[in-house]
DNA sequence: ACTAATTGGACCGAAACAGTACTGTTTCAT
DNA sequence: ATGAAACAGTACTGTTTCGGTCCAATTAGT
């Protein structure tokens, strides 16, 4: 199945809940408010600061932030710095491609390739905001009966 | 690094030369003629002959032949047959996300994959052809040199 | 009916991925 | 200064998926 990798998945949801806070934000504290398990967030922010998607600030009171805001973050982006290049055929860069000389196809994939990047380009994390719900802790704090698996704060 | 799996990329290549075919073509006359191994031209085209993108010809004098002509194959069909649903989060059908109902990105998933679906929908396998040698053992020197992909910003 | 050719389906090993844990480094608060 | 909090990097493990191979079912031709 074509389908991008569930790290990736995870990226988007912690990068949109990220943007949708004020200052650093730690892992723990995004993880309790994505429901994402506390290691695999971390490990998301983490890989997603090393490409510059985020900025993280070490030590004591530190935590993530977005590099750009998320009208200018496009899923492609994510997925980029997850997953690495997208480039639907192996037989792009220094592929092992045993039929290369004898397919002949091999501009034409560029073709597709190029599909698939303005296709993810064009749509970006303020796409993906809408919708959501605006936090999960505040929906727990207010004055309603929903309850709170984990109530640390 | 979000990429088509290699058996798509044979049947993708293995596709075009069966539709510069006349009549039914055998799996050992394909392999000879992309360069593809044998077995996996096989198994390729066992795949798409049960997904109806090939018709299959049993016993002797058998072979394939395909069931629409390359103008009305897309590469979104060829993906599919072989890959399953293009779907590119584990969320959509009965996945096993654990955070759904905290993400709250369900629905907007749906614009991604729609985005990517209607980009590969609208190659089909006739656009694959141009540029495509029209058979090894007549054009054996081709190059089909390809660009180098650029680097991703 | 028999034989050869060809597809159909099942099986297995290898590689990639997701997830977890551990250790080290940096920084704030006391 | 000292301790605690939080990120950084690395390594490990279990699971899944993918690529490839082998054997059984089917059919045309003689």
């Amino acid at each position: 199945m074509l389908k991008l990798s569930k790290l990736t998945d995870y990226a988007v949801v912690a990068l949109v809940r990220l943007g949708q806070k004020e200052g650093v934000t730690t892992s723990p504290v995004l993880s309790r408010s994505t429901g994402i398990p506390e290691p695999t967030v971390a490990k998301v922010l983490k890989i997603l600061a090393t490409q510059g998607v985020v900025i993280s600030q070490r030590g004591a009171r530190g935590g993530y932030r977005l590099a750009s805001p998320l009208e200018e973050i496009s899923i492609a982006t994510v997925i980029q710095a997850i997953d690495g290049p997208i480039s639907l055929t192996t037989c792009v860069d220094g592929g092992d491609c045993d039929a290369r000389s004898t397919c002949g196809l091999g501009e034409q994939w560029d073709l597709v390739n190029s599909a698939i990047r303005n296709a993810l380009s064009s749509i970006t994390l303020a796409d993906m905001k809408n919708h959501t719900v605006t936090d999960r802790l505040e929906t727990m704090n207010a004055p309603t009966m929903f309850i709170a698996p984990e109530a640390t704060a």
